[in-house]
DNA sequence: CGCATTTGACCTGCGC
DNA sequence: GCGCAGGTCAAATGCG
C-alpha cells in the first residue's frame, strides 16, 4: 500500500503546479514529488533517484475534432491542431521572466533533443463516436458531464493525442485542468494521472498525465475528447483557487513560475488563477540517471515499446517534429502515418514557446497542465 | 465559502 | 466466462 501511495503521490498534478517552481527553485523542500520519486521497486529502475521533471501537459491548444473527424488524415489532423492552437504557442508574450526550458524554436542538441522537444502523436483510436456517446448512461446512473460515456472510450475506441514531453519542457495550456482521479499503472512505476479540463463545466475533453517509464525524463500526455467551448483567454475560468498555488516556500524564486499558459502570463501576475493546471509548473528535477539505469531502461523500453513505441519512434527519429500516429484500434500495429512535420519545429506547442529560455518550467501543465 | 485536490470504490472494456 | 487493468465518479479534506 504504501508502495502505491508512493507513487501515486507523485502527483502529477503536483508537477502541474510545482513543476514550475520546481525549476525555479532548488528547494529542499519536501515536495510533493518526492513521493512520487522512487517508485516502485520494480526493477530499480532509476527512476527513483531522478525523478524527471515533470513536464506538463501541454494542451494549450485544442483538440482538432477528434470526435468529428473520425476519420480524417493525420493530416488534417495536424492542421486542425496547429490552426486551433491559440496563440499559445506563438510568440508567448511570456516568459521573460520566466526560465523556461522548454524547447522552442531552440533546437536542442541531438541529445537532449528527445527531451527537449516535445512530441506530438495523434492516435485515432476511435473513429465512431465517442464524444456523443450518450448512449449508455452508466449503470449507476453515472454519467460522464462531457456527454461521453465513462465506458465508451476505452481503448481503441477514443480519439487522443499523445504528445511527449520533456521534463524539463513546459507545456502551457490555456484550458484549465482539473485532476479526477490517479491511478498506478501496472507496467509502470508511475501514476497516471487524469484531468479533465475545468474551464468549462461541460467540456469533454481529457488528459492523461504520465512520466514515461523508458525515459522518467520525459512526460506523455495523452489529450481525449474535444473542448467544447473557446479557450480561455485567461486561465481562471473557474476561478478556482489554486491550491496550492506557489507556496511561498516552495516557491523561492520571485519570479514565479512562469508558468503561465499562454498569456498568461498576465494571468499570474493579476489573478492567481489557477486551477491547479494554470499553474503548473513542473518539473522536478531529474536528473541523473546513472549508466546502468540508462541501459536497463533501454531494455525496458524494448519490451514497452509496444505502446510507446509509436511515440518513442517519433522521439528518436525526430526529435523535434511532431508526429501524428494513427492507431488502429486494435490492432496492434498501429497503422502509424506518422507524419512528419519536422521541418518545422511544430511552431511550437504551447509549450514549446514558452520554453524557449529553457530554464523554466513553464508550466506545465502536468497535470493539468496548464 | 467555494473550489481543487486526494483517495477509495465501482464499472466497463479487453484479453485469455 | 473470468480475471485484470484502466478509467471515472464520488466523498472528504484542505487551502485560498
Amino acid at each position: 500500500m504504501e508502495e502505491e501511495r508512493c507513487f501515486n503521490n507523485w502527483d502529477l498534478d503536483a508537477v502541474v503546479r510545482l513543476g514550475c517552481r520546481r525549476l525555479l527553485s532548488p528547494s529542499p523542500q519536501p515536495d510533493p514529488f518526492a513521493s512520487f520519486l522512487p517508485p516502485p521497486p520494480q526493477k530499480e529502475k532509476p527512476v527513483a533517484p531522478a525523478p524527471a521533471k515533470e513536464p506538463e501537459p501541454h494542451t494549450a491548444w485544442r483538440f482538432p475534432d477528434l470526435g468529428a473527424g473520425g476519420g480524417q488524415d493525420g493530416e488534417e489532423l495536424l492542421r486542425a491542431l496547429l490552426a486551433d492552437q491559440p496563440p499559445l504557442h506563438q510568440p508567448l508574450p511570456t516568459p521573460a521572466a520566466t526560465p523556461t526550458p522548454t524547447p522552442t524554436a531552440t533546437p536542442p542538441p541531438p541529445s537532449q533533443q528527445q527531451h527537449l522537444q516535445p512530441t506530438v502523436t495523434a492516435v485515432d483510436v476511435a473513429p465512431p463516436q465517442v464524444r456523443p456517446a450518450p448512449a449508455r448512461a452508466q449503470p449507476s446512473g453515472r454519467q460522464v458531464p462531457g456527454g461521453v460515456p465513462r465506458s465508451k472510450r476505452r481503448k481503441n475506441q477514443v480519439k487522443k493525442v499523445v504528445c511527449h514531453v520533456p521534463a524539463d519542457g513546459s507545456s502551457p495550456d490555456v484550458w484549465a485542468w482539473r485532476k479526477y482521479g490517479q491511478k498506478p499503472i501496472k507496467g509502470s512505476p508511475y501514476p497516471r494521472g487524469y484531468y479533465r479540463c475545468s474551464s468549462s463545466k461541460g467540456c469533454a475533453a481529457r488528459k492523461q498525465v504520465e512520466r514515461s517509464r523508458a525515459d522518467p525524463n520525459t512526460f506523455i500526455l495523452t489529450f481525449t475528447g474535444e473542448h467544447n467551448h473557446a479557450a480561455p483567454t485567461h486561465r481562471n475560468s473557474l476561478a478556482g483557487t489554486t491550491r496550492h498555488k506557489f507556496p511561498s516556500s516552495a516557491a523561492p524564486q520571485p519570479p514565479p513560475p512562469s508558468v503561465v499558459v499562454g498569456g498568461d502570463a498576465q494571468d499570474r501576475q493579476p489573478s492567481p488563477s489557477p486551477t491547479s493546471t494554470s499553474t503548473a509548473g513542473l518539473s522536478p528535477t531529474t536528473p541523473l540517471r546513472t549508466p546502468s539505469m540508462e541501459e536497463e531502461e533501454e531494455e525496458e523500453e524494448e519490451e514497452e515499446e509496444e505502446d510507446e513505441l509509436l511515440v518513442e519512434d517519433m522521439e528518436m527519429a525526430g526529435e523535434d517534429e511532431l508526429l501524428f500516429l494513427s492507431t488502429d484500434a486494435d490492432a496492434g500495429a498501429p497503422t502509424s502515418s506518422l507524419f512528419d512535420v519536422v521541418g518545422e519545429p511544430f511552431l511550437s506547442p504551447p509549450w514549446v514557446t514558452a520554453a524557449s529560455s529553457a530554464g523554466e518550467p513553464a508550466t506545465g501543465a502536468a497535470g493539468a497542465g496548464s
